[in-house]
DNA sequence: CGTATATTTGATATCAATCAATACTCGTGG
DNA sequence: CCACGAGTATTGATTGATATCAAATATACG
């Protein structure tokens, strides 16, 4: 028996929980199949409706937010799904406040976690693909950590820039050619920094030559290698 | 069919993943009953033997910290393992260096990988464990990318204390006397802060009268609600 | 008990936040 | 199509929290 509904956990705080889940085509078909499709306006709260069952989204095109709040009110976004990424809904246990929104229109597939569950076994790929997913995720998780942690603004864009970047190759997107929907006032709340610092960190790749920014929200990026060397900590740009 | 092994997954970095598993002491005896336990002296680093099957280690008593390194050196602490979580040892792809080191001397169950999966599958219920603890790692690993994007350094300090408090009692541990074997420099590196600051932070909390620290090992919590106030992030203390 | 190490306390430097102003985008209506 | 205006992004000047540098004190272990 596979489950999803996480089973009584104190740790657990989390109403919502996002993860990028690289489930491949295949689990995503499978998944989509017992599913309703579900279009989601820009600026949309995903909200369970109460009696509700508890459900999972998985994307089809578009992002989500996910953001926690502290109780005096600080939030921080602490992830953006895109396509074929899952959103869990589930009871949590109070104590940490989570939203997640829409950023652009999205489209989803919505599915109960019964179903979800039901589905895992009748399909162990699905399960493993789905476990995979959730274990590869606390990696991603550990790697936002070190990068809040250890790494200065510009080298936080850098690092932001090339997980969209393989984000979007993994869904056939191109990779140098990116499109990021989300305000630089989003991007800087996910870095935990300014608009103004995001800003400045742009302003010093364009003029390093690494990145081009026709319009705010497209970023070419002109020299892949570079930006991985910033983002992986090398040394950081002066502006001289 | 469960399995524990992630799949190929182009976003998962890490070789070695730790979480803070609150299986239930059912699941850990379930565990025990097939593992081969395991004595690891104090700073031995864990590292999986060539050849050797992928295993998982399911900590009887001590604590494992989890450590990224990046390209340049910088390193940080991702997680601190205590009784009852789970290391899992597996490939990684290379991109981001990961080390588990024994903090303290630390007792063990280890089983490899794949007797983990047969277990699993002949107890739903064990499985079922695993994959909620799996994703309630991700809840406290968002608390965690909160704590470093948005606390300062006291409420940092706060919010550890608290955790290991809560980590504390689940295992039967008095909630209000702690024992934290880790060194003041490893309670910084995984707050992102320097000893100096730490130590500031908690030299605070003592002349608020919020902790007692008989011994730099140990610490009484005092006034636990004043202690949830800051970390939660109330207002922060003022030295005067 | 003495020495090496860890921790605490103090003074200054730095990166990013904040405060402030300008420039750009994009949608709307003339 | 162009002009306007509201919102968004960029650039500049100053402040502030924590890092860094430096020293003193406490702890632990032989």
């Amino acid at each position: 028996m596979f489950r999803v509904t996480p089973a009584t956990c104190a740790g657990c705080a989390a109403g919502k929980i996002g993860f990028c889940a690289n489930l491949g085509d295949t689990a995503i078909e499978l998944i989509a199949g017992i599913s309703r499709t579900l279009r989601i306006g820009k600026s949309r709260i995903i909200a369970r409706e109460e009696q509700a069952p508890m459900s999972a989204l998985v994307l089809r095109s578009g992002v989500i937010k996910v953001s926690h709040t502290l109780f005096d009110g600080r939030q921080q976004i602490v992830d953006f799904l895109t396509t074929g990424d899952v959103l869990i809904q589930h009871e949590g246990n109070g104590k940490v406040s989570v939203t997640a929104e829409a950023t652009t229109d999205v489209d989803a597939c919505e599915v109960s976690l019964a179903d979800l569950e039901a589905l895992c076994n009748d399909t162990p790929e699905l399960a493993q693909s789905m476990l995979g997913a959730v274990l590869c995720e606390i990696g991603r998780k550990n790697q936002q950590v070190m990068m809040l942690g250890r790494k200065r603004a510009d080298e936080r864009v850098a690092s932001f820039l090339l997980d969209f970047s393989e984000r979007a190759a993994r869904r056939g997107a191109p990779r140098e050619r990116l499109n990021l929907p989300m305000s630089r006032a989003e991007i800087a709340d996910y870095l935990s920094l300014t608009t103004e610092t995001v800003s400045r960190a742009f302003s010093l790749l364009r003029a390093e030559g690494i990145v081009r920014l026709p319009k705010p929200h497209q970023v070419e990026i002109c020299d892949i290698s570079r930006l991985q060397e910033i983002a992986g900590g090398g040394a950081h740009l002066s502006v001289r």
